[in-house]
DNA sequence: CTCGAATACTTCGATATCGAAATCTTAGCA
DNA sequence: TGCTAAGATTTCGATATCGAAGTATTCGAG
């Protein structure tokens, strides 16, 4: 009862719904359509895919940001640590915003600071066990949510996705963008 | 050579870079390889993407948010017009932020509130001409570096890689998550 | 060896977002 | 009709983020 009369309540849009509308719509506003359809579609799942997680990580009072210097931190945390600098750059954020956030995952003991002997300017972050065992909490909830939107895919076709998308991640870096 | 000392300065890490660590350290936590491949790609272009549309809508003093509910009104104001809450909803937003939001465009004569005349606690948001002319200004700038994007794909890849994609999509219906 | 530019992090003031409470309207039931 | 529950938006207080300014350290030229 929305706003037209019938039935209009008893139909909440579907994802797929919702995918070819926004397709239509650039499509109208001079979008190519095969383009629209490819980037609509990874922006979808992308989105739907960020909500889910920020429901998985709400369990371990996890927010997307502390979620992603987690991340960066385990999969570089073997030799060298990273500065909170390098932290705001990988994660999208401003330099100012990672001492915050820095401040609380320290405050909870998720990361620790450690002066850099070699350059006193520097603040080297580290992963606290704490730390590495929520990162691994987390990517265990996450694959099974993962698991289940590839789940209409066959293990052929879940290569050749991966192989198409590959092939656009490499030329990210060939055409430095504008 | 991404953490060995000679010329580490050298090699600002490309985005392919990125990815397969990413890949790798998921994997390492326990994840499924082909499972982190997709969906790492996945997030990997919509980031980048994102960062772009951020910088090209900086161009028409649009936030990501602002652009969000312009794309939504655009595709459905043929007939009906939404409600703030749907607005919301439909950006993934807090009802109370979109009040602001709409504040602010409104001010800049971006879109219109007009009360329902059906039901007086509603009000309904349009796009004005205004707003109709930013929308088809961002969509044809945004074309332009998706079209880029996809530039490493043959039509005939495209059209794979959009089918592939859209199982997916239509596929986050039937589960209705958790 | 000393000075000035560059680098790295933090502090500060302003803005955006959130969740909860407040306000107003509509819908259902006697 | 009158009353209560539900719905929609806005207001309010708290927190997160941003950009700019501030502070401390390092590097290089003279």
């Amino acid at each position: 009862m929305t706003t037209s009369r019938p039935p209009a309540k008893r139909t909440p849009p579907t994802a797929h719904d919702e995918y070819r509308a926004d397709v239509a719509a650039y499509v109208a506003a001079g979008g190519d359509e095969l383009v629209q359809r490819v980037i609509t579609a990874v922006h979808g799942l992308a989105h739907k895919l960020d909500q889910w997680y920020a429901r998985q990580l709400a369990d371990l009072d996890l927010s997307a940001g502390e979620w992603a210097v987690l991340s960066r931190l385990a999969r570089s945390n073997e030799d060298d640590a990273l500065t909170p600098s390098q932290l705001a750059e990988a994660t999208s954020v401003a330099p100012s915003s990672m001492t915050h956030r820095l401040d609380r995952m320290a405050q909870r003991d998720l990361i620790a600071r450690a002066a850099d002997p070699d350059n006193r300017t520097r603040v080297l972050i580290t992963l606290t066990d704490e730390g590495w065992a929520t990162f691994k909490a987390a990517v265990r909830e996450s694959d099974m949510v993962e698991s289940d939107v590839l789940g209409p895919l066959s293990q052929r076709q879940r290569q050749n996705l991966a192989s198409l998308l590959e092939v656009l991640i490499a030329g990210l870096d060939e055409a430095p963008q504008v």
